[in-house]
DNA sequence: TATTGACTCTCCCGTTACTGGAGGCTGTAG
DNA sequence: CTACAGCCTCCAGTAACGGGAGAGTCAATA
């Protein structure tokens, strides 16, 4: 017979730990002191404390552990046990992969983000675009629609998607309620499905700015753009293009003043 | 200003989630009326209570939310928080990587068990043996030194066992305290290393008993089988084999009278 | 025999993020 | 005036222990 301090050293679960196994019947002492109340562990106990010691590894509860050890004494009594925590587990394994992931997407969007904006100047630039093939929905209507057809393409095209969203401005003026625009996403590859048109959009020379601040402030940026083109004397094609470098974050809306958007219009070769 | 009912309904939280939400100071309503302690929330609320959702929703605790908040509204604020957060998803994510694999090869294990009690049947068999590679140590004592043994190849092979483990007996009579045996695991390829000894064991027609019970009664098996050899003038080889079909549980001791054990006595051809 | 020091006992609290329930007050509609 | 829904506070419970207080016990030593 050992004490529970033997006892605890030589299973290696803690005296509190095998009082409250006592308690909830788990694993009950051969023999308790009526008058002292002290317990008394035999030898045999050993190994079903061990048995109970690697149930608790595979993170099973307790209750479940008395069930098993109440009716079972030998591993393939208890396959049924197993298999359905098997599943349990599973799903606590899928759950977090899933946050993992979601993290990851955060952390790499965020990591990116910030490095740009140590390179960025905020001037006009002229520059050399890659054609690239998007999904687009057109639209016409508000801006402010815009946030379901991004979202629709998210869903159709999720995996595909390899670069910043963007919107493609048809209209020669601004427009409130009837404007002509298209919400893209750059994607790898993918056809044309449900509403939504994967074509490809031409490079070529262009002018780019780089916006900071919330939306309803890009039209001072435009002006510069197109005082610009003015000067110069170029001719450009439309449709005009804004990439949206950083917008409201996946946690925080984000603050507006801190937004960034790439104007870019594409000169007429 | 919304009740906590409307507000529970916009946000999705629940009335008790928001009223310990203020009680922990993590969403403190916009107003309490004095009298009547009523909570009333702001509209500018929700999207506070949206980035609290979906922090837990990635298992951030109140407590690092809270710090959160306090100290951000972006979330390229954040991203150390997310680091450390991502690294202890990513252990949590290990350990039951390793749980579901470890009750995976239990549950393999039984129900191969399970399927082979099945299609036993305990009489002397004359069958045909495939040759095998298996790891082995070669030993002179005690049979009960050989668990050592077992789990040495198991660490170094671990992956490469393809069966059952098995014993090599080199001892032409029993012998107690200086028997000479090798504990062998089945791999699939693998090159001799550090005392455990990779080698080919034959094929061949063998004689082929299945024991049922505690490793103590084997003798009486070996006798049927010794017993069998001579009635047919077979000769035999040495080493003999037993191959381990059903011990010891990796959670249970199991029941010893429900132990398999194959002995194999391949012949002289 | 008294005394140490190690060991053990019970009882209570704290952890986390809530949920459930009792008992009572408030607001509004009919 | 009366329902009834909605809100309040306070308390208890969850899972599996860990920490600590205060008191009793054991074995060896002075």
């Amino acid at each position: 017979m050992f004490s529970i301090g033997e006892f605890s050293k030589i299973t290696g679960l803690t005296v509190k730990t095998l009082r409250f196994y006592h308690e909830q019947g788990v694993l009950k002492p051969s023999h308790v002191d009526p008058g002292t109340g002290y317990r008394y562990y035999a030898p045999e106990l050993i190994d079903y404390a061990r048995v109970i010691s690697s149930l608790r590894e595979l993170e099973f509860s307790l209750s479940d552990i008395s069930a098993i050890l109440n009716q079972a004494d030998d591993d393939s009594d208890i396959l049924e046990f197993l298999s359905s925590h098997r599943q349990e587990i599973a799903a606590q394994l899928e759950r977090y992969n899933q946050i993992t992931n979601s993290l990851d997407v955060i952390i790499r969007k965020e990591e990116e983000a910030r490095s740009l904006m140590g390179k960025i100047n905020y001037d006009i630039e002229e520059k050399q675009l890659e054609p690239i093939l998007v999904a687009g929905i057109r639209m016409k209507g508000r801006y402010s629609e815009c946030g379901k057809a991004f979202s629709k393409i998210g869903r159709k095209f999720g995996r595909h998607i390899c670069d910043k969203p963007l919107m493609l401005h048809y209209d020669s003026e601004y427009r409130e309620d009837d404007a002509n625009f298209e919400p893209c996403m750059p994607i790898r590859r993918g056809d044309s499905v449900d509403g939504i048109d994967v074509h490809e959009l031409r490079g070529g020379r262009c002018i780019s700015l780089i916006h900071q601040g919330p939306y309803e402030e890009l039209g001072r940026s435009y002006e510069r753009v197109f005082g610009y083109l003015r000067d110069q004397n170029y001719e450009f094609e439309m449709p005009t293009r804004e990439v949206y470098i950083k917008g409201p974050g996946m946690i925080f809306r984000g603050n507006p003043k801190k937004y960034l958007t790439e104007i870019q219009v594409v000169l007429k070769s």
